[in-house]
DNA sequence: TGCCAGGCCCTCTTTAGGGCCTT
């Protein structure tokens, strides 16, 4: 997939992990992910993959994800060079981007890869345009704007899916707000704007 | 043994502290 600044046009990951931190060691243990053009899902990515190492009774009971199914996955390295196939050169999201921008580039650099596009984070750009959400937790997000939902949390592509869906509500109520679609650079921008000058972004993006 | 991240964002701020998010 090659690069584009549609912001309807880009792929949606969520990783599921053995921490909080790769650089204290942990690893990543699920990737799933939503490729969406125009607005529309048109393939989807979802991989366990076995970091090596045992993961916690915590993480177990939190993702429901057993030693036992990580013993029967592909290493780390196969599944990431599977999924920098998938994602080419494409723009990504994630929620709380920064948590998965680590563990991306952590995973990606033992294989000597890096990402190709950029990356925007759909809790930064909901905090900002739905500021009266009781918080924003994705799990919150999903019931407060009733976006769609199987009831799977913590799950790598039940996860991506609710994020896509969350993705293109953001889209949506910026388009409500003006005669134009914004771009993916558009939402890098927005994610990156003070309360105090957000009206005035809103306003230049949607009527530029 | 004990502890463990990091970026964002608000405020009783900026010479700082603490809650929110992610697993």
């Amino acid at each position: 997939m090659t690069a584009t600044d549609d912001a309807r046009t880009c792929i949606i990951f969520d990783f599921e992990t053995t921490g909080l931190s790769p650089a204290q060691g942990d690893r990543s243990i699920e990737i799933g992910a939503v490729r969406i053009e125009g607005g529309v899902p048109v393939a989807r990515f979802q991989s366990l993959m076995d970091p090596g190492v045992p993961v916690s009774p915590f993480i177990e009971e939190y993702t429901g994800i057993s030693n036992a199914m990580l013993d029967e996955a592909e290493p780390c390295e196969v599944v990431m060079e599977r999924f920098a196939l998938f994602a080419g050169e494409a723009n990504l999201v994630a929620h709380n981007a920064s948590f998965d921008r680590r563990f991306l580039e952590a995973e990606y650099a033992r294989i000597d890869r890096q990402p190709g596009g950029s990356l925007a984070c759909s809790l930064l750009a909901a905090r900002r345009l739905c500021p009266t959400a009781p918080n924003h937790r994705l799990g919150t997000l999903v019931e407060h704007l009733d976006l769609p939902s199987d009831g799977t949390f913590h799950r790598a592509l039940a996860d991506a899916e609710m994020t896509s869906a969350l993705w293109l509500r953001l889209l949506d109520l910026l388009a409500e707000r003006g005669p134009r679609d914004v771009t993916f650079s558009d939402m890098v921008r927005l994610c990156q704007t003070n309360k105090a000058d957000l009206n005035k972004l809103v306003d230049q993006l949607c009527h530029a």
